[in-house]
DNA sequence: ACTTTTTTCGTCAAAAAAACGTATTTTGTA
DNA sequence: TACAAAATACGTTTTTTTGACGAAAAAAGT
């Protein structure tokens, strides 16, 4: 939440609240991306108090005039320079003393993105940094609280949707797709088992080239067939990773 | 699909097709209602060629300055009476010849109603009826395959959304809630089993009243614990019938 | 030659799901 | 009053699915 100008609820015509009880509304963005075999989150030093020099995520006063989640798609776009990515609410946060400098309701978001997309030259500038989940620091208020609730979303929805998929690029590699699903559960999983597991799903399209970046040997490519799992999910296929 | 006033595609300013090649938008409604046991379809003859005398969805044009959403809502309110009811889009249905009268594109959408919510006079002085899944007539055009889609779309939901809960009354009784999933799944379920299944979700809570209607012993009824159920799906639980 | 990783083809035990058994409770009905 | 019918409890058995693991061939970089 960069304290810039936004005020909310300050509307001269509206004084329900006194002047030093204002109501603020912003919203957190809780960004993943995958890279190197790692999920990571996205996170920046906040510049303003409270909880200056503390790691915080990204995240802005919802503008008078903003829809919510256009607020949230204007953050991403400003750090990471994304536009249409995905991009989902997680939840609010508003309880009463979760930010001490202000009565601040907090509507987080979580984003996926593929980490090479980005401008990474734009995130720096704004002194912001992935960090891999597992060696995350302590962040400011409340937000390992919306972390920990945005992974816990973001699980269930790649459990029975294979937003996991659009996260790697179009072509990828079995073992590129555990490392991620074992980002997104945070466990290591049985490469034998996994690879059964996501052949039998009949949605996966083994293409004739190999990538050799991650091995000696290298893996097959594959892409994944969206008409497939359309037509699997309307004949009452269960998918599920 | 009432053949009353809409027209789409005939702006004089657009030409692009032809006069006697309009292109209509119709919205067709698959609606779901439980009642004594047995999943029911709402179906009625229609008025007007084609396929005059057989046995149709319900459904209407969308007007031009009308959502497809609203439309379907529209139709199943002049028909029911009911408003705010689960209401969900199934699919479009897009072919050429699927309308031998016009070309008509048809955005089916499924609504699951209780049946002793709605108000029966009117459901009956538009000639519509309430015909049980297993003995449904032959209908009009496409409209067999768009109830076998949104039964589809229905099973998938109600795998892992309580909607199944959403139609039965307030307080229910477990064989009540069998019965709805038989109706869905279209399949005879263990009743032994499925008390054992659904007490372990952990949302029901069982009242000190039980429902003599069903049988001479009577059964305990229950209701649905919402709280309950939004808690354990924010701790990662996976909610599965 | 050695190492590493992908890949295939297995096994085995644990866990979960589905099918089935039996008995008791309750009460309307014959 | 005996009986039937459904709800309910408390099982067992069978089947299916899952997870953990073994062995080895393939491919290619070091």
């Amino acid at each position: 939440m960069a304290l810039s100008s936004a005020s909310i609820a300050n509307n001269s015509n509206n004084d329900f609240y006194a002047d030093h009880e204002k109501l603020y509304v912003a919203t957190d963005c809780i960004v993943f991306g995958f890279d190197e075999g790692d999920l990571k989150l996205l996170i920046f030093k906040r510049r303003v108090e409270p909880d200056s020099g503390i790691w915080s995520l990204i995240g802005s006063f919802v503008q008078l005039d903003e829809d919510v989640n256009d607020a949230a798609r204007r953050v991403l776009k400003e750090i990471t320079g994304l536009d249409e990515i995905f991009l989902e609410q997680s939840k609010a946060y508003g309880k009463t003393d979760r930010d001490p400098g202000y009565r601040c309701l907090s509507v987080a978001h979580y984003a996926l993105i593929r980490i090479d997309d980005y401008d990474k030259e734009l995130v720096e500038s704004h002194g912001a940094y992935w960090y891999t989940l597992k060696d995350l620091p302590k962040l400011a208020l409340d937000h390992d609280q919306m972390v920990a609730d945005a992974l816990s979303k973001l699980r269930r929805k790649a459990r029975h949707q294979p937003i996991g998929f659009e996260l790697l690029p179009e072509k990828f590699t079995i073992p590129q797709l555990q490392q991620l699903y074992e980002g997104i559960y945070q466990r290591e999983l049985d490469p034998r088992n996994f690879r059964k597991k996501v052949l039998s799903l009949k949605v996966l399209v083994k293409l004739d080239e190999k990538d050799k970046s991650g091995s000696k040997r290298g893996a097959f490519l594959y892409r994944f067939d969206f008409e497939k799992y359309q037509e699997l999910l309307e004949s009452g296929y269960n998918f599920e990773i």
